[in-house]
DNA sequence: ATTACCAGAATGAACGTTCATTCTATGTAT
DNA sequence: ATACATAGAATGAACGTTCATTCTGGTAAT
């Protein structure tokens, strides 16, 4: 069962490659050195560079879904499901660097594209939890009418760019900022009185 | 007198390759035939590589912002100045998708980490009609007491996130969606009543 | 004749991937 | 218990390709 553990070398070290210097500052030969493995046993658990890649954004998106979903109540009004919401992602990013950089790294890239494309026009019809709120929230007229892809940036555009900033140490953020940062992107998205 | 004009086809050609494939989908090699010149003429124009693409970028941002400064009038109220700014950055991104694609590529890459902490940090202190605008913003106590890093990634983040998707095709921008996404990123930075 | 310039072949470094070989752990025979 | 046999995991040198850069030979202008 060392199966598992060594998979796992091998994908923590493409990771941390990855998110450190991005996908053509990591070759194969690094990552097998940095997993302590020969260059062609990354062969025997991934078919080729590629798959490797996408199988460590399947895995990253399932970690970052599952801590989304901690604690998330959908009885909750509106603003504070969004703001718990926020605040999870934020955090996820900040405490989690190496896993938001590669992140970055793959929506930055044809791989991220493709992905999204697919999740944005059917293709993968996994549940949203974003989506369900911004739904919900134009049926009652608590945010702006604007097209789903406008809403998303209004919601993410901010989150990621401090993240990065943080994590490049142009800022701090703090619980307090952190709170702050994603109350005024609420305030973007919701009607104005 | 051809000289600037062949400097100008090289360093188009490599734009256009850098800001559709990425930079390593952009060998100097395709950039020559691109330019219709030869592998070895672009060496008499740049001195390598990153020297290309640092001019490439600094080319870039002289032009954008030409165009943001014009029809801008600093005795205007601070949101219209800011809507007007933000239209502005808008429609020059969905205009020139290209350059739009280059910015992004150079912003997500070694080069442009080092040049935005040369921004921020001092280093080339050119005054900057952003900061200037936030900082009477804040004075005023019209914008949210947040850090200035923040107030940029609330300006700026939805901004380049709907752009990209505009580019990918994945919504449609006319002059009304980037009007009211503009505006929505006011409502994120200004105080609310 | 001399100079300035250029195209494209040549070069060497670096990459992803393959594969012949070595190692290891487990099963079998004595 | 010990010696041997074998399957399959691991290895890293080697391959073919691609890249940025340099070199070379030739053309056009003076």
């Amino acid at each position: 069962m060392a199966r598992l553990e060594k998979r796992d070398e091998i994908a923590r070290a493409a990771l941390e490659l990855i998110a450190e210097n991005g996908f053509h500052g990591a070759p194969m030969a690094m990552i097998a050195e940095k997993a302590r493995v020969g260059a062609g046993t990354i062969y025997r658990y991934f078919e080729n560079k590629d798959v490797l890649i996408n199988e460590l954004y399947r895995d990253l998106e399932e970690r970052l879904c599952s801590v989304l979903m901690k604690g998330y109540s959908p009885e909750k009004p509106l603003r504070a499901r969004f703001i718990h919401l926020g605040a999870a992602v934020l955090r996820y990013c900040i405490f989690n660097p190496l896993d938001f950089r590669f992140l970055e790294q793959f929506h930055n890239s044809p791989y991220g594209v493709v992905h999204r494309r697919d999740k944005l026009f059917g293709k993968t019809d996994q549940k949203d939890v974003y989506r369900e709120l911004f739904e919900e929230g134009l049926a009652q007229q608590a945010i702006k009418d604007l097209p789903m892809v406008v809403l998303y940036a209004l919601a993410f555009g901010p989150l990621i760019t401090v993240a990065r900033d943080h994590i490049l140490g142009f800022v701090v953020l703090d619980d307090s900022l952190i709170e702050h940062t994603v109350m005024a992107c609420w305030d973007g998205l919701k009607r104005q009185a």
